[in-house]
DNA sequence: GCCATCGCGCAACCAATTGTTGCGTTAGTC
DNA sequence: GACTAACGCAACAATTGGTTGCGCGATGGC
């Protein structure tokens, strides 16, 4: 499996990124739901529902007058799984990036140890 | 730290990937010597290059009429924190959904290897 | 020294994406 | 039956990523 642009692309922008985050705390979602807690329109979020539902990232059941959407769980997960092939194909030098990373990424915990303690 | 949407648009773009991959690759690089193995021109990359000069993934030289550019590993294992960073936040969620992305990508190891070893 | 050429930078332009506003339609609620 | 909530669609603006075309300074062969 090669890296997937279009699977990429989708996660690549912030907003479908807090959209998915959205949804998957509270399980699932409207448009106007999302939007609600987001800093763009309805229609604007509805155009970005459109490509996740597009390339599987989520999908949608009509109720009445709501449109649910949720999401796809196994898609998600190859998306993850990109996120670390892509990150293993960085270096001959992986190894030192890796190092380096990852002393970032125990920093980043510690912080958010703290800020949760506060 | 939260995540920073500079930098992960900056990579979220495949044509800047590839570049990141071919700049670690070969060491460095110049505008034309990178768009000679893109499908972009090199004005296209140029810009490119601006973008990730900007949020500092990349630096340059210049030495006579050639501007080398090379990778700032400190920076992408920013980026590579990125990712894990995400990934994490979605798979803590759901743990389900790291298990899933942990198999996919064991799958895929295992599917280098057979390549490799063609 | 001179000139062809190589690598770059800049500007104009085109297409796709991402956002907005405005309006129409349909499904519940009183 | 009237009101309202959720949605869909269309028109438009701004940004982004691509192109072509042109000009300029550095280099290297003669």
């Amino acid at each position: 499996m090669t890296v997937d642009d279009d699977l990429w692309s989708a996660v690549g922008d912030p907003i479908r990124r807090r959209m998915l985050d959205l949804l998957l705390i509270e399980g699932g979602g409207t448009a106007t739901s999302l939007s609600e807690r987001l800093p763009v329109t309805r229609q604007a979020v509805t155009k970005h529902l459109v490509v996740l539902d597009r390339i599987g990232l989520v999908h949608s059941t009509t109720a009445g007058r709501e449109k649910q959407f949720r999401v796809d769980e196994a898609q998600l997960a190859r998306a993850v799984a990109q996120f670390t092939e892509v990150g293993a194909a960085w270096g001959s030098r992986l190894r030192r990036i890796k190092r380096i990373a990852e002393t970032i990424q125990r920093d980043q915990d510690a912080n958010d140890d703290i800020r949760k303690k506060q």
